[in-house]
RNA sequence: GGGCGCUUAGCUCAGUUGGUUCAGAGCACUUGGUUUACACCCAAGGGGUCGGGGGUUCGAAUCCCUCAGCGCCCACCA
């Protein structure tokens, strides 16, 4: 035989990529067929492959196929993410490298080594998505910066200014000092951490007497315009008004009173920092205080910060605490645990910064959205999220998408240079010289009187958009793409973007084209590592999807991976999961080998038992192929693939081609040989989504004797099966089980041929069955009870061994009267519950017939029983 | 502080609207087995008071209350 005993996946699979490739098997076009569409969660256009996209992109994967298989148009469009604040970060600390500071380079520069990097490194994780079987339509690959995507986001700004969605103000907003940008509250991550809460001596002016204020932020004194006290606070009430003195800065600042204080905390006064405290601004709003920002814009200490000037916030807060113990104005401090706020960028800590922003409006926009998912036009799986999705939306707050950075899109928004509260909403420059005649009568303007904002706009600026950009359908709301591709099937993604992205692609699809995005939310959980650890580079914890790949297979991986990712819940992921799932390959491959190797004899005669075992394994398939599609209807995709994985491994090879197998060196009828390929067919059909490297080999190694390939269509529908025989089959093969352990007990051999007498109906294909699988001849034959240890039970019904020269023919009669008491004991409890007349009076007429059905079985059963018993007694 | 979720076999998890054929699966474990597709294999077996307590009900892993432990999300007070 030519095919290889072990099964080695690189060589078949790298086989496979060409060929996909070759042939460009995934395109899909818009035609008469229904769309079956997923669009990719683009990863970072510079990133590599790690575990959590490995699942996520298996999983879309699994499910395009599925869809391709079961005669949808089907298409999955790939993508990368330009990913602004991550990318230019690289490219910053890339150029400092080299000795190159991002200030020193023009904007055009700097994109310029922007779009280096991005060639030199991007779509390197595009390329391991296709090896790791995903089946994309790579002719649609999109980058969120390409032009036309480009465009597109810019014109969704200029809509949403013109419909009075867009606003820009002076707020307080988040600002990461080291990437120098603003950033959105979910942009921003919260850590716990223990802090000193120091307790500063604000004398009052004209006085000796202080005020101990409480603070974690020494450093902001600079800035301090007031102290804020509640004015219920009877220990302070009497001093609002008067005014304090700001230690070392020595300004005299009012005493202000404000009920957003707390009594209890500190001393129950609060040093006013409007500038570097959104409470502080508001405190600052409604007693009309100034405002002084003391911080550059890396926040180290401005002007204001007198001799501590251009030092790191951090180095002030120590030095500055050091001068005013000194200087007798520290009174004490002690620990604080309190949440600071840090980049999820750049893990630096949050500064609160006054800046002029450009915000969307929030509220009316995405009203919608929540309607849209808690009436189920849009599913979320698991449906926990509905719940973390709608409070979000609930307390919806107005959205930051102004960045100060070079890499993204800019935003579409020129300004008079000579007064720059004079602006216009446009493309292009041109377009902004007409506006600017329009709207504010200043005509004959040159490029040069005017100046594009130099900011981009938040990456999830364009990432909400993706759903419709991608199909252009932004610049072209008509076109024949987007009408037939949009709304979308499934979104695969991770319940970590449900705000920075699942929720704004709703609203958004809602706002352009009163439609849902995407029908179905799949969200898968995190990667873990067995200890339940989340992967991280530093604990070196993160498998390399390549490492693994080369050792068990793309498909065995992928099939580790599903087997520990039950749907909703975080995965603890185990490699040796992929060394079972290596070894699932190899054990379809050696079945392959072994129905490849069947040597057809037209002289066999067909035997009966292997038309029942084709007939059983037929309404078998029927019946998993009946739970395997509800799994996939409810996306529980791990269980579908169990299933799968128990239909083949036992039903198909350990019993069915156990039973139909030939003695050595003999053949099969054709029919035989043909069912069984046949069969073989079916559940490579199933597995395909699965393992689609394998599946396609084998299939297409079938093609030379049969007319048969995985394609569109063939996936297995089934709405019914025959029960009775599955459970002739079931019971025959518990026979066999019961067999097998007796002669374990007895230290028999496997192979020992044995008698055994039984007096029940069993049909004579059973009885085949039994012998093939152990070696052992049933007879029927009338059976007396008597102690013994050479009978068993299967169901109801004993079974007595003839063994070797000694004939045993009596049932075991304490396994007989165990038996029975079991029965009896259940039969008492049903008749206890069908007498209690609140039970038939309460419970649902189903109920109570199913336990009178019950009821009749257990009467039978124990009749039967007792019969054995009284011929014991005979 | 507000909201959500979890606790079932050694591990990871199923268990639909409460109904004793519902206490399950996979892995791991124990034992026996290799010339005849596969030891990356076959076969058999052991394992759980369904987190604790209370309640509702004819009946609770399933519903309610409570306690304990774990996790997530949101907001954030100097």
């Amino acid at each position: 035989m030519g095919i290889e005993k072990i099964y080695n996946p690189l060589l078949i699979e790298n086989k496979w990529l060409v060929k996909w490739e070759k042939e460009d098997f995934f395109k899909s076009e818009p035609n008469d067929e229904t769309p079956y569409t997923i669009l990719i969660p683009p990863p970072n256009v510079t990133g590599i492959l790690h575990m959590g996209h490995m699942l996520n992109n298996s999983i879309q994967d699994i499910l395009i196929r599925k869809a391709r298989l079961s005669g949808y148009n089907a298409c999955w469009v790939p993508g990368t993410d330009h990913a602004s604040i991550a990318t230019e970060a690289k490219v910053v600390n890339k150029l400092k490298e080299v000795g190159i500071k991002k200030h020193e380079l023009s904007r055009d520069e700097f994109i310029q080594h922007a779009w280096d990097w991005t060639n030199k490194h991007g779509g390197i994780i595009l390329n391991q998505l296709k090896r790791i079987g995903c089946s994309c339509d790579w002719s649609k690959t999109k980058f969120t910066l390409d032009p036309d995507m480009y465009e597109s986001v810019q014109n969704m700004f200029i809509k949403l200014y013109h419909d009075g969605y867009l606003y820009r103000d002076k707020k307080i907003v988040n600002w990461d000092p080291e990437a120098k940008t603003t950033l959105s509250n979910e942009e921003v991550v919260y850590k716990e951490k223990t802090a000193k809460l120091f307790y500063l001596k604000y004398k009052l002016e004209s006085s000796e007497e202080f005020l101990l204020v409480a603070t974690t932020r020494p450093e902001t004194i600079f800035g301090d315009t007031a102290v804020a006290v509640n004015p219920n606070d009877e220990r302070y009430r009497k001093l609002i008004g008067k005014k304090l003195i700001v230690p070392l800065v020595n300004r005299a600042v009012p005493i202000v009173g404000d009920n957003s204080v707390d009594l209890e905390f500190g001393t129950g006064c609060l040093k006013v920092t409007p500038a570097h405290s959104e409470k502080d601004f508001e405190i600052g709003l409604r007693n009309n205080l100034d405002i002084i920002d003391v911080f550059n814009d890396d926040a180290s200490l401005n002007g204001y910060g007198m001799h501590y000037k251009s030092l790191d916030r951090f180095s002030v807060r120590k030095k500055i605490i050091n001068e005013l113990d000194e200087k007798g104005l520290l009174d004490r401090s002690e620990d604080y645990s309190h949440n600071i706020a840090l980049s999820e960028r750049t893990s630096c800590v949050v500064e609160p910064k006054l800046s002029t922003q450009w915000f969307v409006k929030m509220k009316k926009l995405s009203k919608p959205a929540l309607e849209l998912v808690l009436n189920g036009d849009i599913q979320f799986y698991p449906k926990k999220y509905v719940k973390t999705y709608k409070n979000w939306l609930e307390n919806i707050r107005d959205w930051n998408i102004s960045r100060q950075l070079y890499w993204g899109h800019r935003i579409p928004v020129f300004y008079l240079k000579e007064d720059k509260s004079k602006y216009v909403v446009c493309l292009s420059e041109s377009e902004a010289i007409k506006l600017f005649e329009e709207k504010y009568s200043i005509k004959d303007l040159v490029p040069a009187e005017i100046v594009q904002d130099e900011d981009v706009l938040d990456t999830w600026f364009s990432s909400w958009l993706w759903p419709i950009s991608v199909f252009d359908g932004i610049r072209n709301p008509n076109n024949s793409e987007i009408n037939y591709y949009y709304p979308t099937s499934d979104l695969v993604t991770g319940p970590d973007i449900i705000f920075f992205w699942v929720a704004r692609m709703i609203i958004s699809g809602n706002y352009l084209r009163q439609e849902i995005p995407f029908r179905n939310v799949y969200f898968t959980g995190l990667v873990r590592d067995k200890k339940g650890r989340k992967m991280s580079k530093q604990l070196g914890n993160s498998p390399d999807p390549e490492i693994l790949i080369k050792k068990y297979g793309a498909d065995g991986v992928r099939v580790g991976l599903l087997f520990c990712a039950s749907a909703g819940n975080d995965l603890l992921f185990d490699e040796t999961l992929c060394n079972q799932g290596k070894n699932f390959s190899n054990k379809i491959w050696n079945a392959f080998r072994l129905i490849e190797g069947l040597k057809i004899d037209d002289n066999q005669q067909s035997k009966s038992h292997n038309e029942f075992a084709i007939k059983w394994f037929n309404e078998n398939l029927n019946k998993k192929v009946l739970s395997i599609n509800e799994s996939f209807k409810n996306f529980k995709i791990s269980e579908a693939l169990m299933i799968l994985y128990k239909l083949f491994w036992d039903d198909f090879c350990s019993i069915y081609l156990e039973i139909i197998k030939p003695e050595f060196g003999k053949g099969v009828s054709k029919k035989l040989k043909h069912s069984t390929l046949a069969f073989l067919e079916k559940l490579l059909t199933l597995l395909h989504p699965f393992m689609p490297f394998i599946s396609s080999e084998i299939t297409d190694q079938i093609v030379s004797n049969k007319n048969f390939n995985i394609k569109k269509s063939n996936w297995p529908e089934s709405i019914k099966f025959d029960s009775e025989i599955i459970e002739n089959v079931n019971y025959s093969i518990e026979i066999v089980s019961k067999i097998r352990n007796f002669k374990k007990e007895n230290s028999l051999s496997f192979k020992d041929v044995l008698k055994i007498y039984f007096e029940n109906d069993l049909i004579d294909n059973q009885i085949g069955i039994v012998k093939k699988l152990t070696n052992c001849d049933l007879i029927k034959k009338q059976l007396k009870g008597k102690d013994s240890d050479t009978s068993f039970l299967v169901g109801k019904f004993g079974y007595v061994v003839d063994q070797m020269d000694k004939i045993f023919n009596e049932i075991d009669l304490d396994k007989l009267k165990e038996e029975l008491n079991y029965n009896l004991g259940f039969k008492n409890i049903l008749e206890k519950k069908l007498s209690n007349k609140n039970f038939v009076s309460n419970a649902p007429k189903e109920v109570i017939q199913k336990e009178r059905k019950k009821l009749e079985d257990v009467k039978s059963k124990i009749k039967i029983l007792e019969e054995g018993i009284k011929k014991q007694n005979n």
